[in-house]
RNA sequence: GCGCCCAUCGUCUAGCGGUCCAGGACGCCGCCCUUUCACGGCGGAAACGCGGGUUCGAUCCCCGCUGGGCGCGCCA
């Protein structure tokens, strides 16, 4: 890193000053990651793998975490989003260490802005975006690469005069040098960008306003970012950052971009971005804990299953066991793995989620454990905290079957024995056996066709309102 | 159109020239728990895109084709 670039803009206190060096082989400090999201929308399954896997990056190695909105586009972006993306990041457990805003920082842009400047890497140019669209067709058109020609740098003094007296004003792109860029990427292995293949990216609008690239840049050298970890649709921007890095501060940090996801048809995400939001995930019942397996486990070398905690999933994933192609993100398997996780949940881990929905209480913990088992969502334990102790009508599907039933039911206490032995006899008594033995009984003990063993929901029952049941009586 | 990346069971993948008549996970099917639905346990079916090379020998290396993802913005 230079050692003349200004450091008043870095992170003081909050980061632990071996954090600011940039990746040197082996990692000798605790890497320091970013999730920059722009504050345009809800995030979606995409974003959240992208987050997830910065997250766990540095949750895994005691790194520190940023959430850094790159709000530079003060047309789009709204606070609200930025609220919404932070709830959503909650809600799948990850809190970042930092939060950061670009639209703070113009300061920090324009310093730099003014050194690419002075290096002769920056220069205005003064098409406007009419003509280069057309320009770009045109040359699509013709079969060529849609890549910027450089006329601004052929301008002579006069022309350029004569643009800046006819009101003109300047947009300002970076000179890239035309070299073939190489990285070693923390999930692809070898990479390389030629160049001479690409535009000179525009840095600063005429308005005076930045676009992502040189303010994505600035921030990295300022956070003292050491890994950047993001979708592969940013491979190419990340040539043109290198040089950016290495024209400011020598250096760049280590890069690694994930694969990304498709539809469970195949296709592109973002179409139906809407439909995969994490909020509308979260609202239909889904568990964080699956969202977040899922999200990274999927398209990478580990089996899919179900994980009890955020440690355990950081355990799993490792930047280098990501495949390189797409891999289909499917809600069926979504849903499935959601009720996996569900299944093996401790009480203490969902005790708070269960109060809420009014399962609290001495028999809490031994009515979570009877159904768990059972359940594809948490909420439909309030069904089961109904059926055991609340009110519900009972289906009479043979009522002299049930007669019998209630007339030799076991005395109490009731414990989990007492459904075999309730059964047995009026198996002895009936001849019945199978689904005309048990389902009679089910439904009209649980008003419903499926749920989780008798034996263990009887007990919970009690006596009195089973028998009531048996009886038809809602209760 | 040009560039980068990818190509193994339905899906996510392991495989890094002989160890593969290809391994795991989910899903599917069957059996068991149970004399019900579900949960759980056990077992089974299921794949190297196509065509050329290289090699004694290709899933593995090279080329082409096909298919797919991404990029080519005064978006991020």
């Amino acid at each position: 890193m230079d050692r003349d670039y200004p450091n008043h803009l870095a992170l003081s206190h909050h980061i632990a000053a071996p954090a600011r060096r940039f990746y040197e082989g082996e990692m000798a400090s605790p890497p320091v990651v970013r999730f920059a999201p722009s504050p345009t929308g809800r995030i979606h399954i995409g974003n959240a793998r992208t987050a997830l896997l910065n997250w766990l990056f540095a949750r895994r190695r005691n790194g520190t975490f940023i959430l850094r909105f790159d709000d530079t586009d003060p047309e789009r972006s709204k606070a609200e989003y930025a609220d919404a993306i932070e709830a959503d990041l909650k809600w799948l457990g990850i809190t970042p260490d930092l939060v950061r805003r670009q639209s703070e920082r113009m300061a920090a842009y324009d310093e730099a802005a003014a050194r690419l400047r002075a290096l002769g890497r920056l220069y205005a140019a003064y098409e406007t975006a009419d003509e280069l669209d057309r320009r770009r067709k045109r040359q699509q058109a013709l079969g060529r690469p849609p890549i910027y020609d450089r006329a601004a740098l052929r301008l002579s003094e006069a022309e350029r005069a004569a643009l800046e007296a006819s009101g003109r004003k300047p947009h300002w792109r970076f000179l890239l040098e035309p070299s073939i860029v190489r990285w070693d990427d923390a999930v692809r292995g070898e990479s390389h960008i030629d160049c001479a293949s690409l535009s000179d990216p525009v840095l600063r609008r005429e308005d005076g306003t930045y676009l992502y690239t040189l303010p994505s840049v600035v921030d990295d050298i300022d956070f003292g970012i050491t890994h950047v970890i993001r979708g592969e649709d940013h491979v190419t921007n990340t040539a043109v950052q290198i040089q950016i890095f290495e024209a400011l501060a020598g250096a760049a940090p280590r890069f690694g971009h994930h694969n990304l996801l498709t539809d469970a048809g195949g296709g592109g995400l973002s179409k139906r971005a809407g439909a995969l939001s994490i909020a509308s995930l979260r609202a239909k019942g889904i568990e964080s804990l699956a969202v977040a397996a899922l999200a990274v486990l999927v398209g990478s070398a580990e089996a899919v299953r179900p994980v009890d905690s955020l440690d355990e999933l950081a355990g799993l994933v490792d930047p280098s066991h990501l495949s390189h192609g797409a891999a289909r993100f499917d809600e069926a398997e979504l849903e499935a793995l959601s009720a996996r996780t569900l299944h093996r949940l401790p009480y203490a881990a969902v005790a708070d989620r269960l109060a809420a929905l009014g399962v609290a209480g001495p028999k809490a913990e031994a009515l979570w454990l009877a159904v768990r088992g059972n359940l594809s969502r948490l909420d439909d334990a309030a069904i089961w905290r109904e059926v055991v102790e609340g009110e519900v009508a009972p289906i009479v599907e043979d009522a002299d079957f049930l007669k019998l039933a209630v007339s030799c039911a076991p005395e109490g206490p009731w414990d989990q024995s007492t459904w075999g032995a309730w059964t047995t006899r009026l198996k002895e008594l009936t001849g019945r056996k199978g689904r005309a033995l048990f389902h009679p009984l089910r439904l009209a003990l649980t008003g419903r066709e499926a749920g989780p063993e008798l034996a263990v929901l009887l007990p919970l029952m009690g006596r009195a309102r089973a028998l009531a049941r048996l009886s038809g009586q809602s209760v």
